[in-house]
DNA sequence: GTCTATAGAATGATAGAC
DNA sequence: GTCTATCATTCTATAGAC
């Protein structure tokens, strides 16, 4: 009774406003950019319930059923902001090499996470949210797509580990470590901010932030001479 | 013309319900408190704009207009939740003592923090969600109650790192890693289940989490022979 | 393709009986 | 203190003119 999913046919969902007879326009292209880079803040600031596709128009600079002849539903919006920026999210994981020098493939897969942080903070914010709430929306798509390339680069990981090359410690919290120290930084920036005054938009922060997180990652905190 | 900021009275705000003629019975403090827990898991679940105060109400087994005689305004609840658990979130971080054991004193605070994520994971993403979003309710509650704490217990740290007894690392950013790792186990649970199918409920997954954290925090992952 | 107008649903909050 | 009934608002999404 409850759970009434509605007219679920088979079309790509999620896509394209009316089956235009042909038309594939540049405006098209242009518009659909400009409401995914809307949508990416106000979702950001205001999570999926809290933002309003009227919010949304206002910042692409169009009027709200504008927005909807190109996005039918405000979830189908969601879903494609999401998708587009999954593949950066993920790309700093794929990089680790496996025949590189491990601690410093570690060290770079921390800074190029940091520098998505950086360079990304709204994504990052979009993503946090979602998974926070316990990926309702995005369901087993970013679970699927994660948990393969997680598990192939914990295998090179822990080889590392077994060879000596690192310390011996679990690859997966290794991992999470990771995440969690790089993407607090642009999750949390209004915290951080509040507290130093500063975020990763601030050059001098950014290179102190990477020196430090490198440094406690990799050395530790314990004192030089044990 | 927008922004109208309406009867706005000098009232203490976020508190009670009709001023009573001297009740103060014990079925409100019951009540009270069911309406704070349900809430807690309702906001974290949905964020400040997707709960609904039906849900909250439900799952506090009572009906909306009777919460609403305890609580009269949705966001009069959400701080109320919000400040209940603030000290809670506070105390690890308080409890560092100047006159400890450097090395053991933050290796305790890492495991009161990771206690806390296991303990109370649901008040964890709240905040989180409170945070990324900006603070826009808490506002500057959170941030002023914070950062005297934070400057203080900095300064301790910086004084162990100036005498040799930690690592010279920023003291801020140790703590704000500390924070991230500790945290991610409770706001991100639904991703650290996806990848491997635990989370700090489960006893011996907890123990593994707080080593291998421990371990990377004060020892770092290079190899032991350096 | 873009707009105005509006339908239809969900929800925060109140009134008033009991 | 608790309930039913309801108002008023906000919002998603659609219809249809241009």
């Amino acid at each position: 009774m409850t759970r009434a999913t509605k007219t679920r046919k088979g079309r790509p969902k999620s896509e394209l406003g009316p089956p235009a007879n042909g038309n594939r326009t540049r405006i098209r292209a242009r518009n659909e950019d400009n409401i995914l880079d809307a949508a990416l803040e106000v979702f950001a600031d205001c999570g999926f319930k809290g933002a309003t596709i009227d919010q949304i128009a206002a910042r692409a600079g169009m009027s709200k059923p504008n927005l909807l002849y190109y996005f039918r539903r405000k979830r189908d919006l969601y879903l494609a902001v999401l998708e587009r920026t999954l593949d950066m999210w993920l790309e700093p994981l794929s990089a680790i090499r496996a025949d590189g020098d491990p601690a410093e493939e570690i060290r770079a897969y921390i800074n190029r996470k940091l520098a998505f942080s950086k360079l990304r903070p709204t994504a990052s914010r979009m993503f946090a949210n979602e998974i926070i709430q316990g990926a309702p929306l995005l369901g087993t798509v970013l679970q699927d797509g994660l948990r393969g390339i997680v598990d192939e680069k914990a295998a090179v990981i822990r080889g590392w580990a077994s060879a000596g090359k690192i310390a011996d410690v679990d690859p997966y919290h290794l991992i999470f470590v990771i995440w969690a120290v790089t993407q607090h930084y642009a999750d949390f920036a209004s915290q951080v901010e509040a507290v130093v005054g500063s975020g990763l938009s601030d050059r001098k922060f950014f290179r102190e932030t990477e020196a430090a997180i490198d440094h406690i990652l990799l050395r530790g905190i314990l004192p030089p001479e044990r």
